[in-house]
DNA sequence: TGTACATCAGTGAACGCGCGTTCACTGATGTAC
DNA sequence: TGTACATCAGTGAACGCGCGTTCACTGATGTAC
């Protein structure tokens, strides 16, 4: 064969990868797959023997990109004395506002997601699911139902604040948006 | 003249409101002149003598959805016992979810707004300010600002669970969605 | 009163471009003889 | 050892289509004479 052992599953994930950073940045709609091919180093020809689809790439990058969005904020969990503090810090500091490119899909793409065929939406759900348990299980509230449901107020919080905070154009007013979204994701916390 | 006095802002304002409605709907990528011109009865062509470009008629489009949805919002709390509380539910409420067409552009549209140039997010930020404003309002919490940021925090909670709840498939799970949405802003009011 | 002309909201062809997807092909390698 | 062939990841032209924007034109009306 031309290509070593292993080479076509290398591609499949460095397109993935590429896709991902992608489709953060600019959007579902506005990432076409000849740009993105490009982006990987390949031509868009090849694309149809690794996806079925452009939403077929989309559903296994929302699988990739919210896995490891929920190792990044169960390790900035873990590093700080106060763990759900440590996680709602996490999510809203400015780097994270700044580069949406290496940020979190939800923030990115929610709304576009409500808009897409249902096998999408129900893998959206799963995945939307672990990090709700995730946040839950940094909570000391004691009634489950209780600390699922604030970890559902928390999340939607963090990540409308951050919406929000990348939206306006004024640098203080943004800082102010991604203040008091962490402000509320404590209270909500407690 | 061919048509009456006032016809052209009459036109003018008609494809405001349909380019409102399908902005909403699709976003803001996949909404096509061609396409909303053909909404309003009209021809590609004649959009140009109306607007100078796709990002002028954004702009107007966020000024006149935002004053409408701020005048709905102050609505739902005026009749409501509990101020906001009724505009809290007015705006988490199952028809909300169900019909983003006619619903918050804010929910619709906060990641592409902040991929849009700098007049946009500034136009935008505006009328966002007032939205706040109208929510710190109804809040009984003294200090001016406090009071304004738990009005960013109730915002961002309610915006947060509206597109987690239409972007999910399963209908018990968007329900919990909403009602940990409505939970989470009532405590950040008190 | 009748005719010629100016106005201007709206039309539709055209610009160059990118979209998602398909498919016949390339060409470097491994295997068979 | 040398040659013929199979494999298959990746290429690039082509499909029909829609994009935002420009522009010469249409045609119904109001005005001027």
């Amino acid at each position: 064969m031309r290509y070593e052992k292993g080479h076509k599953d290398a591609t499949r994930k460095h397109i993935v990868e590429v896709a991902s950073r992608r489709l953060r940045r600019d959007g579902i709609q506005a990432t076409g797959i000849a740009a993105l091919m490009a982006d990987a180093g390949l031509t868009h020809g090849g694309f149809y023997s690794h996806f079925a689809s452009k939403e077929a790439l989309l559903r296994e990058v929302i699988t990739d990109t919210l896995t490891a969005r929920r190792a990044n904020l169960a390790g900035a969990a873990a590093k700080a004395a106060n763990p759900i503090e440590g996680l709602v810090r996490y999510y809203l500091r400015p780097l994270h506002r700044d580069e949406p490119e290496q940020g979190c899909a939800i923030a990115a793409l929610a709304p576009e997601i409500g808009r897409q065929s249902m096998p999408t939406r129900e893998t959206f759900a799963g995945e939307l699911d672990a990090l709700i348990d995730l946040i839950a299980d940094h909570l000391l509230i004691p009634d489950p139902e209780d600390r699922r449901r604030a970890a559902q107020g928390i999340f939607a919080v963090m990540m409308g604040s951050l919406q929000l905070a990348r939206a306006v154009n004024d640098p203080a007013r943004s800082e102010q948006l991604m203040q008091s979204g962490i402000e509320a994701a404590l209270r909500l916390a407690r």
